[in-house]
DNA sequence: TCTATATTTGAACAAATGTTCAAATAATCA
DNA sequence: TGATTATTTGAACATTTGTTCAAATATAGA
């Protein structure tokens, strides 16, 4: 079946509605934006780490067992998509999360996961 | 500079606090999972849009303008990482969220997002 | 200036991702 | 049973993504 046929199945009103209320593109841009910045583990952990302390490169590519290199690379991102800001101290350069908020919702989505996770043992058992 | 290596500008302690209170890789793993499943601009919007309906499989093409195909295999990914559920109707199969907290962590960041947006126009003024 | 330390960058590469197309499966009804 | 509608699946393909390595840049101090 091809887009923009409308088998039976379909109830149009329902999808014109969903269309017509459909967020802005730039807003979904910056959540798929967000979303898809800590859909990747590295730069997961490196954002709970930023999300309890101020770090610089080096401490964060210890932190998760990266090199100092692939974490740059990844902060790049996370600079560009407005997730961390930097300050420079001398040599070194401190990054930390950008946003109050940022913290918020991965408070949220821990405990989320981690209810999630507790039900799932419980299940087994 | 490789891994483990220990430069000046690092805090060890610092370091070390992190790595033992971050999260277990099971949990992160479920974060991941979820984020990256809404990192994407068609799944994304297929989450909203079945966190305000229950929909088909041709509904959810005709609402993100896709094919059913596509659909049916960006759900297969919802479906395994629980972001959705589904329930046969004869032909038919309806999707919607399987938690509410889904949408409400949507929502929160929809929020946040559009604040963002419009503190950046404010700036442009 | 030269050296050391910290960070960034670009190119190359492998791995993961998302779409398309055609074919398969499920369910309903004549 | 055969025809129709809805959904799923697998393989192929192009695109994107993340890491590595080597080289470049930035800052501080001797």
């Amino acid at each position: 079946m091809e887009k923009h046929d409308y088998p039976e199945c379909c109830d149009i009103n329902k999808v014109e509605q969903l269309k017509k209320n459909m967020l802005d593109n730039s807003i979904l841009q910056l959540m798929t934006d967000l979303f898809s910045s800590l859909g990747d583990e590295n730069r997961l952990k490196m954002v709970i780490a930023l999300s309890k302390s101020e770090l610089c490169v080096h401490e964060l590519a210890l932190t998760v067992d990266s090199t100092t290199s692939a974490v740059s690379h990844q902060l790049r991102k996370l600079r560009d998509r407005g997730i961390v800001t930097s300050r420079r101290d001398g040599q070194v350069k401190y990054y930390t999360l950008s946003d109050e908020r940022i913290r918020q919702m991965l408070d949220i989505v821990i405990d989320f996961e981690s209810v999630q996770k507790e039900s799932e043992m419980v299940e087994k058992v």
